[in-house]
DNA sequence: AAACACCTTCGAGTGCACTGTAAGGCAAGG
DNA sequence: CCTTGCCTTACAGTGCACTCGAAGGTGTTT
């Protein structure tokens, strides 16, 4: 039984990229396509899990250029293991820190909206200023 | 004892944002300056606040375009608060969903560091690729 | 007098990741 | 035979948030 193959429009679906970002990503690299005898591109399973892979890779905040480079290194083969796993520690890293930062702007909006939620209720003296609201916060 | 007054080259040191990007703050209505007798722009302390605090909002990934609404809705008083708070509180969950995304895309790629890890030491078949690797995380 | 920091308007350029169009052509199905 | 879906190259357009330069100006400092 062989595997089923999807022409482009039906992977589009399937994996929930436009075509003209498939051939865009298969420009850059990234992804390859099977061709029939009429050179229409084909996809099989496997490239349902490759695309699925890049796509958790852009997932975590890596850039088509990244992306690219990654690719590039496993195309070279096992030798290159070792700096595509420090590429993806240090993607982690990055992703780590980012959510961490963005995670700290959100307490500070979280306190405008208990601000808020505050000073509408009458709870806190209307003329606390948010600045001064916030300090009760800082330790 | 008057408050300190900073020129644009200075402020944009104190927040980090480069004069072009103040003046471009200004032009849409983020941030206002106060101008002394020559026309030139001078801050305060509560300018430094405000900054920090869109950058806060920004920093939480709110856009340029929502952060004028809200600074046009602010400028109408305390009649919007309700508007103002519903609004972050949107984009509270959006950036929520937005992290809680982003990880999960993460242990994909920890996953994936921990397969070169296991290949490069061995403790894994050669020949089972990452998607029966992966395969063995789901349940 | 020159250097420096600021001011204005206006418009172009940058980086990223697409997204779309034009203009041509091929092959299969109703 | 015509529509649909695919193919190609090449290039323009989009959205976002800056970033910069030109060309002219003012006021302060050395």
């Amino acid at each position: 039984m062989a595997e089923k193959q999807y022409r482009i429009g039906e992977f589009s679906q399937l994996v929930g990229l436009s075509t003209y970002t498939l051939r865009y990503y298969e420009d850059q690299g990234l992804i390859l396509s099977q061709r029939d005898d009429n050179g229409v591109r084909f996809y099989t399973e496997h490239d349902i899990r490759w695309v699925g892979f890049i796509l958790h890779l852009k997932g975590t905040g890596m850039r088509l250029n990244e992306l690219k480079r990654y690719v590039k290194l496993r195309a070279e083969g096992d030798a290159t293991i070792g700096e595509r796993r420090e590429m993806l520690q240090r993607i982690k890293n990055e992703a780590e820190a980012e959510i961490a930062e963005r995670q700290l702007h959100l307490t500070v909006l979280e306190h405008k909206i208990k601000w808020y939620d505050e000073k509408q209720a009458h709870t806190i003296d209307d003329s606390e200023t948010f600045h001064d609201y916030l300090q009760r916060f800082q330790d």
